[in-house]
DNA sequence: GCCTTGTGCGGGAACGTTCCCGCATCAATA
DNA sequence: TATTGATGCGGGAACGTTCCCGCACAAGGC
């Protein structure tokens, strides 16, 4: 049997969609009354109302999403790009900020009506041309990147962090980066720590260039000498190479070694404490460690490490409460927001005796 | 000042977008043929197409997508859900596999010409019933959830695993369960293990379904008694409970401890090591470790842990596929793909005097 | 009984694009 | 010089919705 001798002889066609106007014939009524209707604007009676709606229900009609975009002039849609690891594009979501970041942000926009489409960076045109996108969001863009400009160019708002200040059609949100410093460095020397090092990824992000400039500052406030290792790329291997080059000592290991290490850069804790100890660190006894990370293993390691949070969740929710501000209320300022980060601080980081403490109560 | 006193006293309208009209009127053209010109098709001299071409340019003309939705139909937009982790929505982005899942879709499908949006599980149609969704890929759905029914009552075409074949609308890609289970269970045997044990989520996705059944198939044809724990919440808390549960022995603990241990509950493989080191276990030498896992800290860890890839990769590639194929050319069947899976061999389950393979050649 | 006000519903334009036609123009052929 | 055919371009409908209006009718005030 062939394909075409199913059904009639015909090859089963896609059953045209039903359209308003196929609910206003089928009820008497005309498609004005049935769009009211099923809007629930102008001046129906009850009986028409419910006619409308019943016969549109039965009928299993369902609006055209596109037709509605085309009058109503906006999608609902808003794109999503993070700009950071752009050499590896979707690697991001590997990352556990990142990670919250997307999820929260997806989740908010939903709760306010808008969906989110992922893109790529490299600010590729090509690739939201086609979208009819009310808005983007740019997580953290590195410097290098036009895709802001782009974005601009095409009359799209742009809501991204703190480097896009006073740009007009921009809009940003931001961690506060200097106080996550100064609050995990000043903690640090409370618990007696007197040589901290600072590892951080080679990046252009205003993020990572606040944090350099905040620790810059906090050492030379405390007379303290820099020690600063750039990890060359993201993920656990370059960064754990870059823990052990800091934990190493100095360039000719002549050196005192460091008795505090801040991470910046992305790595799971527990293999940031691994490599302590191979270098025969007892963390925290020898070392005190903070991590800036949203990994969930931290709160498990055998000594559970401290952390330090940027908050992904509250970032994302007070980016959507300001698009949506902008969009539907048309407002222009405030144009930002900074938002405090939070130290867990956990065992890693205490030094015997002391016992620890977090910034915000448990749960 | 106040802010209506800048710019000659009006308060900077929007600007209106310049459209086709606005193209053809200033090129003294008609908008089908500026349309023709710009999207290459029609008959046209050089010298009207290059005109309307450059007028456009200058005049810095976008095409509304929305309205050219209207005409094609078709929106070039798929949604995306993952059905597991249902309770708590959107965490699936922080493990390893959805975020490479997640990451691979969103990039295969924008190379293939659309663009993906992230949704949220639950079957709340209100979510994505404003989307002119195309279709929409559900990632390993539960058993309970509702939303595939409701997608294809909404006749939108729905991609997910295998437990939706044979529906009408529907179309599946799945991952080599039992195969994955069979290699892990036949290579631990091979490096001496008697008393393997398995922890895996308590969930109804057909993934897990289909471990749970090829694990006790290759029980039953091998004589070894089963030893099972389920880790009754996602997450490194409870599935390190779980691995602590399976570690310790028989529920009275009288039983004789596992020798080995296959992990396909999602867990950072640091932390499992953690666990079995202080339980007393040497690993490999008392305990051989086979992780399901796409964590980056596997080949990090000492020892560095064998896992089970799932190929998520593969397997948004061979989904998108399938999806361009039926959406695109009409195609039906063949409406099912396997992914193979892939087993990296690190030492943590290669007895002493063994050297480590993996089943993929390195790169 | 006339003018006003309010209510209930429908006609038709508009959103911005694509695409099917039809109408010119012009060269080539009878 | 008429007929054909190809070429170059434009008019207008269509996609499916929302919303501005206008019309018919009823009720109320003078």
């Amino acid at each position: 049997m062939t394909d075409v001798s199913r059904h009639g002889g015909q090859p089963s066609r896609p059953a045209p969609r039903v359209r308003l106007v196929d609910v206003a014939r089928e009820a008497g009524l005309s498609k004005t009354t049935v769009s009211a209707a099923l809007n629930g604007t102008g001046r129906l009676s009850a009986e028409v109302r419910e006619k409308a709606r019943e016969t549109a229900r039965r009928m299993g009609y369902r609006p055209h999403p596109t037709a509605r975009q085309l009058r109503s002039g906006r999608a609902r849609l808003i794109g999503y790009v993070v700009g950071e690891l752009a050499d590896a594009p979707w690697t991001f979501l590997e990352s556990p900020y990142f990670a919250r970041l997307t999820g929260a942000t997806a989740a908010t926009a939903l709760e306010r009506g808008y969906a989110v489409v992922l893109l790529p960076v490299g600010s590729l045109q090509g690739e939201w041309a086609e979208l009819p996108l009310d808005a983007v969001v740019v997580a953290d863009p590195v410097a290098e990147d036009r895709i802001v400009d782009d974005l601009l160019a095409a009359r799209i708002p742009v809501f991204s962090d703190r480097s896009v200040e006073g740009r007009p059609g921009a809009h940003w949100v931001d961690v506060d980066a200097g106080e996550a410093v100064r609050a995990s460095m000043e903690h640090l020397r409370e618990q007696g720590a007197r040589r901290p090092a600072l590892v951080a990824p080679d990046s252009t992000t205003r993020f990572h260039t606040a944090v350099f400039a905040a620790y810059h500052e906090w050492c030379a406030e405390h007379g303290v000498p820099e020690r600063v290792v750039r990890a060359q790329a993201p993920g656990n291997g370059p960064v754990v190479r870059a823990v052990e080059t800091a934990l190493a000592g100095g360039p000719a290991g002549g050196e005192e070694r460091p008795d505090a290490l801040f991470v910046v850069a992305e790595a799971s804790p527990p293999l940031v404490l691994d490599a302590a100890r191979r270098l025969g660190y007892r963390v925290p006894d020898d070392l005190l460690l903070v991590c800036v990370s949203e990994d969930t293993t931290a709160p498990h390691t055998v000594p559970p490490v401290t952390t330090v949070s940027l908050r992904p969740r509250e970032v994302a929710q007070a980016g959507l409460e300001l698009l949506v501000a902008v969009l539907e209320h048309g407002r222009q300022e405030p144009s930002g927001t900074l938002v405090p980060t939070t130290l867990d601080v956990r065992a890693s980081s205490v030094r015997h005796g002391q016992t620890a403490w977090t910034s915000r109560p448990p749960t």
